[in-house]
DNA sequence: CCGCCGCCGTTTGTATACAATGTTGCGCAT
DNA sequence: ATGCGCAACATTGTATACAAACGGCGGCGG
C-alpha cells in the first residue's frame, strides 16, 4: 500500500506542458496527442530498422526510460509492441533483446515474403488503375540516378518506395500490411546488402520488367518475375550472411553473448 | 535449403498456445509461475476465438481485472498483445474492443491466407517426411467420423489439426506461425460457417484431394487445391456474412456499436 | 584445485496512485 | 421544446512503489 507519493514538482508525469505546444494549430489539434509509448515505439522502430541499434543488442527497460524521459510503464509498452511486431525478442524474466534472426529463420522469411511480394505484383497487374501504373513506372524511373551515381543508400530508400507503391497496388489493405511488416523486419539486414557491386544495376533491371509486366497486365509473369527478384535477393543475401559468420544459425541454443552494451548512452 | 525446424520457441511473432497449459497442480510450482499477463493474454484470446467475447464488445481494463483477479497492469499487457495480433482493436483513448472485421477486410484476409495456405500445401508436398505424410493421411481419415455424425463443432477442430498438419509440413516455422496468426484472426467469424448443410461433406472431400496430392508429391497439384479450398471458403462464406448483414461493410467510419458487454458482478 | 551452494545486487513483473482526456447527462438559453 | 455548453463522471495513460526472480560472486567443502 503506497499512501501518497509527495512529490508535486518533479512532475515527469505531465507530459503536456512538457516539450510545447508544438504544431497545435488551434483546430483541435490531434497531432501532439501521441501517448509517450508510440513514441517510445516508433524512436526504437526506427532506430532497429536503420540499424543504430544491432541485432541481439540489450534493451534495458530503466536505460530506455531515462533515454526517452519517461517512466518505464510507456517503455514496457513499446518493448511489448515490438515484440509483438517481432523486432524485439521478449524472454520471459530477461528482458527485452533487438531479435536476432538467425540466417536459418531468415531464409524461411524470405520464402514468405517472396510469396507475399508476388502475389502483390500478381494483384497489381490486375487491378492498379492506369494513374498508378504510370506512378509506378515514373518511381521505377527515379530510381536510375541514385543508380548511376552508386548511392547505395538511396538507391536503397528509392526502393522500398517502389515496391510499396506495388504494395499498395495489390489493393488490399491486409496484404499491404502484412508485407510492410514482414519488410521492416527483415530490414536491419538487408542495409548492407545492396552494397555488392553488380547488384543494384541488376535489381533495377529486374524492377523494369517487372514494371512493364504490371503495365502489360500479366498477373502471372508480374508475379513469377517478382518472386524471382525477391528470391535472388535472398539467396545472394543468405549466403552473405553465412559466408560472413555474423549470425548464429540457432539463436535459441546457446544465447552465443547477448550482453553487449555497446553504445547505449546518448 | 531449409531443411529443418529449428524449433525454439520464437516467443516474438505471437506463439501457438504451446506454452503448456502450465502444470498447475504440480507441487514444485504454484500458480504463480507463469506471468500473469500471459494467462490473461490466453484466457481472453480463448474467449474472443471461440466466440465468448463477441466481436464488436467492449473490454474494459478494471473489469477485465476484477475477472481474473489481477490488477490492470498484466490487462493491459494482454490487451497490447493481442491488439498487436489483431484480435482486438484500441482506439487512443477510448479503450479496447474486441476486433469486428469487416466483411471487406475479411475478404482481404481470406485472400492472403488461400495464398499462404496454398504455399504450405506446396512447401509441404515438396518437404513432408513419409512418416509426416502418413499422419496426414491419418489425420484426414480421423475426421470421417465426426463428418458422418455430423458434429459440425467435432469436425472444426479436426479440421483445425488438419490444416495445422500441413502448416507444420511445410518445414517453415515462420511460414506457420504466419498462417496460424491469420487463422485465428478470422476463427471467431469461420465457426459458424460450417453449419452450412453441404459444406461438411464437400470441405472434407477437398482435404481428401490435398492429401492425394502431397503424398504424390505434386507441389503445383496441392498449392492449387488449397487455394480452391480456402478459396471456396471465403467465398461461402462472405456471401453468408453479407447476407446475413452481420457487420458493416466498412468499420472505419462509424462503429457499429460498442455493445455494452455483461454484467460481470464478480 | 575444482565444484557446489547460498547470498546479494540487478532487473523484471505487478500493484497502486495520480493525471488527463473522452463521455454523458443536466441545465440553461433561445 | 430543442440545441448548446458545461460540469461531473468514467476510463485510459503514466508514474512510482513494491515484490519476486534471475545471474553473478564469494565462501565452503571435497
Amino acid at each position: 500500500m503506497v499512501e501518497h507519493a509527495p512529490s508535486p514538482e518533479t512532475r515527469a508525469g505531465g507530459r503536456p506542458e512538457s516539450a510545447d505546444p508544438e504544431t497545435e494549430t488551434a483546430a483541435g489539434a490531434p497531432p501532439g496527442r501521441q501517448r509517450l509509448a508510440d513514441r517510445v515505439r516508433l524512436g526504437l522502430e526506427r532506430e532497429i530498422v536503420t540499424g543504430d541499434l544491432a541485432p541481439g543488442m540489450r534493451l534495458d527497460e530503466v536505460r530506455l526510460a531515462e533515454r526517452y524521459q519517461v517512466s518505464r510503464t510507456p517503455v514496457r509498452e513499446a518493448l511489448m509492441q515490438l515484440a509483438a511486431s517481432g523486432l524485439v525478442e521478449m524472454r520471459p524474466r530477461q528482458g527485452a533483446l533487438v531479435a536476432a534472426i538467425g540466417t536459418y529463420q531468415l531464409a524461411e522469411m524470405f520464402e514468405v515474403m517472396s510469396e507475399l511480394e508476388a502475389l502483390c505484383a500478381r494483384l497489381a497487374a490486375r487491378r492498379m488503375t492506369p494513374r498508378e501504373r504510370n506512378e509506378l513506372a515514373a518511381l521505377h524511373e527515379a530510381c536510375r540516378p541514385c543508380l548511376e551515381s552508386g548511392e547505395a543508400d538511396g538507391y536503397y530508400e528509392m526502393n522500398l518506395r517502389f515496391h510499396e507503391a506495388i504494395y499498395a497496388g495489390s489493393h488490399n489493405a491486409f496484404l499491404e500490411q502484412e508485407t510492410r511488416k514482414i519488410r521492416r523486419r527483415v530490414s536491419p539486414y538487408r542495409r548492407m546488402q545492396l552494397h555488392r557491386p553488380g547488384r543494384l544495376a541488376d535489381s533495377h533491371a529486374e524492377h523494369g520488367r517487372v514494371v512493364e509486366a504490371i503495365r502489360a497486365g500479366d498477373q502471372e509473369l508480374a508475379g513469377s518475375l517478382m518472386k524471382e527478384h525477391v528470391a535472388i535477393q535472398s539467396g545472394t543475401f543468405v549466403d552473405f550472411l553465412a559466408s560472413v559468420g555474423e549470425l548464429p544459425d540457432q539463436r535459441a541454443a546457446g544465447s552465443p553473448e547477448p550482453r553487449e552494451p555497446r553504445r547505449q548512452a546518448r
